[in-house]
RNA sequence: GGGGGCAUGGUGAAAUUGGUAAACACAGCAGACUUAAAAUCUGCCGCCGUAACAGGCUUCCCGGUUCAAGUCCGGGUGUCCCCACCA
């Protein structure tokens, strides 16, 4: 056997994979289906090692599954629309599509030296017209069945850029790339109705069972249901041209006895009307308005407010009239854009009091409070106790006066108990170029109308100038310009593209049926669909799992489906970690720039000057701490760095890329290699298939501990636990290796245990164990295999050692046969030394005997 | 401010879900092979203690439940993540 030339095995195996079509999926079929799918990458242009992680770990998935007898679909894609690549069109002239396409290429290449069981022949880019013609037409479906609206609203402007932008882009107030300091504008952008699932999306997290907890839990907060009151309390003297009440939402209505002030928005309709007239009023909202909504600035900003000269009778007791503010720390997009001030039992709303020398009236007493004494002064009181100063709600808990005082409201007309979101309609209009067209056309007389279903993909021009500021699709000469399909007049195309995220919502129907006529079809979702397993990176827990469910709702109310959910089980992977390195002149480093010095100390290569060894951190660009799969896989092999990806740190957790710990995986992988060799005298040496008659005691153990191995490793892949599945791996080659007697028995059963170690080990390293199984003399390729079945009656050990305790510490172990009767145990257990002498020829109170765990002897 | 996670040797981690803490690795140390190095093989490797045993201590800290706690309960500390003037 020649020495391990792993890129070239692993050419050779991929290759054989594909003639056989062995990952290709088919509805016909009679084993049970099985959906693996790992989030689809934006193709950038390279992998980096967290797809290399987020792929293997499906990979082993897909070809455990396979192997155990599902019908598997797995498959891969490409999410192609996004600002990359019109950034690399304004750097280098190129059009997004060419530089999108080419880097397509690249990334396949990348993936399939993965030697990754994909079905390729359902590989789809959403940025191609057969892609996004389908969600122009569902976008023209939710139109018409209420989903989809346009409407006015509030967005991060930036003036010099000429397009919205999103919270994360504004740094301290200014646009990322412009600088310039954002604005708050009103724009009309088109909304996808997710509100009108709420509820639904919310109890339904109840059933999935198979996600993470915190994804559950933080979806479960950004849909955010709250409970409470909208009150309304009428103006004593109303403005002309304002409604003559103003609404206020409120979770504590039992606290309205204790409302010192009104608080609203500084755009809330009323203050913008009255800021006409008022200087003060209108300096401050534009002062609000300059603000942004970063949170940086939210966060840095003083809550500060100005008195209106307006009040408020108290629902309750109209003789009691309340200020009205308008203040910055009120939002117009969460309730009703006004709140009322209880300034005892809310923190905000006592400072802002506070500031402004409103009262404090406490309402809430904490238990074994004195009425007469407790008092609010900086810290609100926000806990439990019974309510006073409160009229009809006296002496009620705060969790029985919340119903009493809506109660309240309901009869006197002023008010209704409901439940407000946090979760708003997303917004899927973009100013961008590099997304799809959204489908409707502006007519001057029949305003906005449907692109005609006939006329769809509305595809984005080729020739496009990016070097004006602004969206180069409104900016084109004659690509807007259209006739209304209603009237025939002059009209224009919507100039908006989609959120990337709509793409990336349906995706995986597509996979289940890409078929170029439909963008999917019922049948294919009703077999492969839900995705059995979803593997990605956490940062998508909310927005687009949250997108992605609600597309499937929103579909099947389009009449497009039947399913409830689209994924059944989520994984969310860790983060592929690694030290970062700085210079002396605090430049960042590569690793590989970089080498190790004696213990601690890291010098730079060609200087040989001291660097700085940092933390580690997540691989990023920014910090240099990156090392390219490729490099790994041109050098290791892909099984190298497969392996290394499973071992050691369990998926969920952030793993360390080290170096020395690929070596460790490279020797693993040589060890195996050795193993299987004829010089070694394991591998070539085929005694047949049958089991020797008698067996010696070793060969015994090693047949038991194969067998273990088979049942513990597949119990560990179904449930995910990959790390402890390696270390199963080497346990048992470390098995073969220690069983060095000289007898037919012995060697039939290293032969037995090697051929099931490469089987085990095929789903995460699939090259060099179809290269082993090969040598070893077979025919068929593993990825064609069965999985191992672990023999029952090879799991009883003869003997199994258990610890002996004497009130609670351990002195000793016995060995016993398993199941035997708790007196034998026992007897054992009080003959060793250890518990002999502490008991110092006294009986024991007690033992306490757990059959096949442990003796606990109380002295 | 609200919500959630995590905390075990020098390091990544494991612990049959309340039953012998540290499996399997990485790093380190010693030895074998070699002219030499690499590769490979063998042994050691939680801490204190001892010449070696013996013995004691140990899962962030304090307390509790239990025959028995890394695991369950109460309180605290540290750290990471998500949301956030959310009414």
């Amino acid at each position: 056997m020649s020495r391990l030339d792993a890129p070239s095995i692993e050419r050779k195996w991929q290759q054989r994979w594909q003639d056989a079509g062995c990952f290709n999926a088919d509805m016909a079929s009679d084993k049970p289906k099985y959906y693996v799918l790992e989030m689809f990458p934006y193709p950038s242009g390279r992998i980096h090692m967290g797809h290399v992680r987020n792929y293997t770990l499906g990979d082993v998935v897909a070809r455990v599954k396979r192997a155990r007898g599902y019908n598997v679909l797995h498959p891969m894609g490409w999410d192609a629309f996004g600002l990359p690549a019109e950034n690399a069109a304004i750097e280098r002239g190129v059009h997004p599509a060419k530089w999108t396409y080419e880097n397509i290429e690249g990334m396949r290449e990348q993936l399939k030296s993965m030697g990754l069981s994909y079905d390729w022949s359902r590989e789809f880019a959403t940025c191609d017209p057969s892609y996004y013609r389908f969600e122009q037409k569902m976008f023209l479906d939710f139109m018409k069945n209420d989903l989809a609206y346009k409407k006015e609203s509030w967005v991060n402007w930036d003036p010099v850029e000429n397009t919205v932008l999103a919270n994360e882009q504004v740094v301290d107030g200014c646009g990322w790339r412009s600088g310039a300091p954002v604005e708050r504008r009103l724009l009309s952008q088109w909304f996808l109705k997710i509100t009108a699932f709420s509820e639904d999306l919310l109890n339904a997290i109840e059933g999935l069972d198979r996600w993470p907890d915190r994804v559950r839990i933080m979806q479960h907060n950004w849909i955010g249901k709250s409970k409470g009151a909208r009150i309304t309390f009428q103006l004593t003297e109303v403005p002309s041209g304002a409604d003559n009440g103003i609404e206020v939402f409120t979770t504590r209505p039992d606290t309205l006895y204790g409302a010192s002030f009104i608080a609203l928005a500084a755009n809330h309709p009323l203050i913008l009307g009255l800021a006409e007239n008022n200087t003060a009023l209108h300096d401050f909202v534009e002062e609000c308005n300059r603000m942004g909504t970063s949170q940086a600035t939210i966060e840095a900003a003083e809550k500060k407010g100005v008195d209106t000269g307006l009040t408020v009778d108290h629902p309750f007791d109209p003789a009691i009239k309340l200020p009205v503010y308008a203040a910055n720390f009120v939002l117009m997009d969460y309730g009703t854009g006004a709140i009322f001030g209880s300034a005892g039992h809310d923190q905000r709303d006592l400072d802002f009091a506070n500031k402004y020398n409103l009262p404090v009236i406490p309402v809430v007493l904490p238990e074994g409070e004195d009425p007469d004494t407790f008092k609010v002064t900086d810290t609100a009181y926000t806990g439990d106790g019974r309510l006073y100063n409160s009229d009809f709600l006296n002496g009620m808990t705060v969790e029985d006066g919340i119903p009493a005082a809506i109660a309240k409201l309901e009869e006197l007309n002023s008010g209704t108990g409901e439940t407000t979101w946090r979760l708003r309609d997303w917004g899927v209009s973009r100013q961008r170029f590099w997304g799809c067209p959204i489908p409707v056309i502006h007519c001057d007389t029949c305003g906005i109308e449907p692109v005609p279903e006939d006329q769809l993909p509305v595809t984005l021009p080729d020739d496009v100038d990016f070097d004006q500021p602004g969206n180069p699709i409104a900016n084109h000469p004659t690509w807007k310009h259209t006739t209304c399909p209603k009237c025939g007049g002059k009209a224009e195309r919507e100039t908006d593209t989609f959120d990337t995220f709509f793409e990336s919502s349906w995706y995986f129907l597509r996979f289940a049926d890409p078929d170029p006529e439909i963008a999917f079809s019922k049948e294919a979702v009703k077999y492969w669909l839900p995705v059995d397993q979803y593997i990605g990176g956490v940062e998508h827990a909310v927005l687009h799992l949250l997108y992605s469910r609600f597309f499937t709702r929103a579909l099947a109310a389009c009449g497009y489906l039947d399913l409830d959910e689209p994924f059944d089980g989520m994984m969310t992977q860790g983060m592929v970690c690694h030290q970062t390195f700085k210079d002396q002149n605090g430049q960042w480093l590569f690793p590989t720039e970089v080498e190790r010095q004696g213990e601690d100390q890291w010098v730079k290569t060609d200087t040989d000057q001291i660097v700085d060894a940092g933390r580690i951190e997540k691989m990023s660009k920014s910090k240099r701490n990156v090392v390219d799969p490729e490099l790994i896989i041109s050098g290791y092999g892909a099984d190298t760095a497969r392996l290394f990806m499973m071992s050691d740190s369990p998926p969920e957790r952030d793993m360390e890329w080290t170096n020395s710990g690929v070596e460790g995986a490279s020797r693993f992988i040589h060890k195996l290699w050795r193993m299987s060799s004829s010089e070694n005298g394991i591998g070539l040496a085929d005694l047949g298939t049958a089991m020797p008659e008698t067996l010696d005691d070793a060969a015994k153990t090693l047949i038991g501990a194969t067998h273990r191995t088979i049942a513990s490793i597949s119990e560990d892949i179904e449930r995910f636990r990959f790390n402890r599945c390696v270390a199963a791996l080497y346990s048992l080659s470390n098995s073969i290796t220690d069983a060095k007697g000289d007898s037919k028995a012995q060697d039939w059963a290293r032969r037995f245990a090697l051929e099931t170690l490469v089987q085990l080990m095929a789903p995460i390293a699939p090259h060099i164990t179809e290269e082993i199984w090969e040598n070893l003399g077979h025919d068929q390729m593993i990825a064609e295999m069965a999985w191992p079945e672990a023999d029952p009656k090879w799991l009883i050990e003869e003997t199994i050692s258990i610890g002996v305790q004497v009130n609670g510490k351990l002195r000793g172990t016995i060995d016993i046969v398993p199941d035997c009767d708790k007196s034998i145990a026992e007897e054992l257990a009080l003959a060793l030394p250890g518990v002999q002498k502490i008991l110092d020829g006294q009986a024991p109170k007690k033992v306490i005997v757990v059959p096949n765990r442990i003796v606990n002897v109380v002295a």
